[in-house]
DNA sequence: GGACCCGATGCGAAAGATTGTCATTCTCCT
DNA sequence: AGGAGAATGACAATCTTTCGCATCGGGTCC
């Protein structure tokens, strides 16, 4: 249940914050903007304001129930953090995404940090590419 | 000479466009934003426009004069192209960027690419962490 | 169960980054 | 030097995200 999430990460459980969390949980989409998430509550019928998404998704940040991406486009895009840490592969022509984990580079961006005398607190790897299925449309 | 990158770039040479590539070349920072050099040229008395700085480094960009990266803050910088693609570790402090570049990494990205189908266009691999000097200055 | 406190929300305004409009200016070719 | 067409600058417009503030709602204490 959305509840106990919200819960547990410190937060008091409000009618938007199950709301969204539920989005994020039930859409076909895996990354959204603030926009996209307003978008399908509005949809359904749901009375929200968007400054409110705003808020929400950036606490959910802070709790570490989401991750926020900067993908190219200017918007961030949101994404429910269901435990694996994992890296982007991006469609510039359709926008689909792939999600991968690779633990070579992982490593290698550790060793790569401590050379430099860097602590890592985070790392962003998006690959920009054209899927297949787009290349064979061309 | 800058005339010549520009002119090679098939673009004109005019003089915001020599001044702004001339701003990349000499400026302290190597990583710079619309606004930083925007601000660099008021400061050395020129006269130009905040849009004109727009349009030439995205042309600048589809020439490949210059790279765009998405650093965390919401806006845009440009780095001069010299040649070598390098990745970038980013101090959230103190803002340090120290480039980088390993094989290994961009070697597992064209095998991860292409296992899901993917011709990579670009990519992006930043990492964020606190540097040595701000750790201890804390 | 009801009253209360404080944080949460919604609205509109505001801020910051970037792009578009359009008259004027500048480059490059002849 | 002259002219066609692209480039520029000033300003308005757009887009995303945040802020301010009056109101509302959730959770707690009685």
């Amino acid at each position: 249940m959305e509840n106990q999430q919200i819960k547990q990460a410190g937060l008091k459980v409000t009618l938007p914050r199950v709301k969204i969390l539920n989005v994020l949980e039930t859409s076909e989409l895996r990354h959204l903007s603030a926009e996209d998430v307003y978008k399908e509550l509005l949809a359904a019928g749901e009375e929200i304001g968007l400054a409110t998404i705003y808020r929400v998704l950036t606490q959910f940040e802070g709790a570490g129930l989401v991750c926020r991406h900067h993908f190219e486009g200017g918007q961030s895009v949101f994404e429910l953090n269901r435990g694996g840490h994992h890296d982007h592969l991006v469609c510039v022509k359709c926008g689909k995404v792939v999600e991968f984990v690779s633990e070579i580079i992982e490593e290698r961006q550790r060793a790569i940090a401590a050379e430099h005398g860097f602590e890592i607190e985070d790392h962003s790897l998006i690959i920009y590419g054209v899927c297949k299925a787009c290349r064979e449309s061309a």
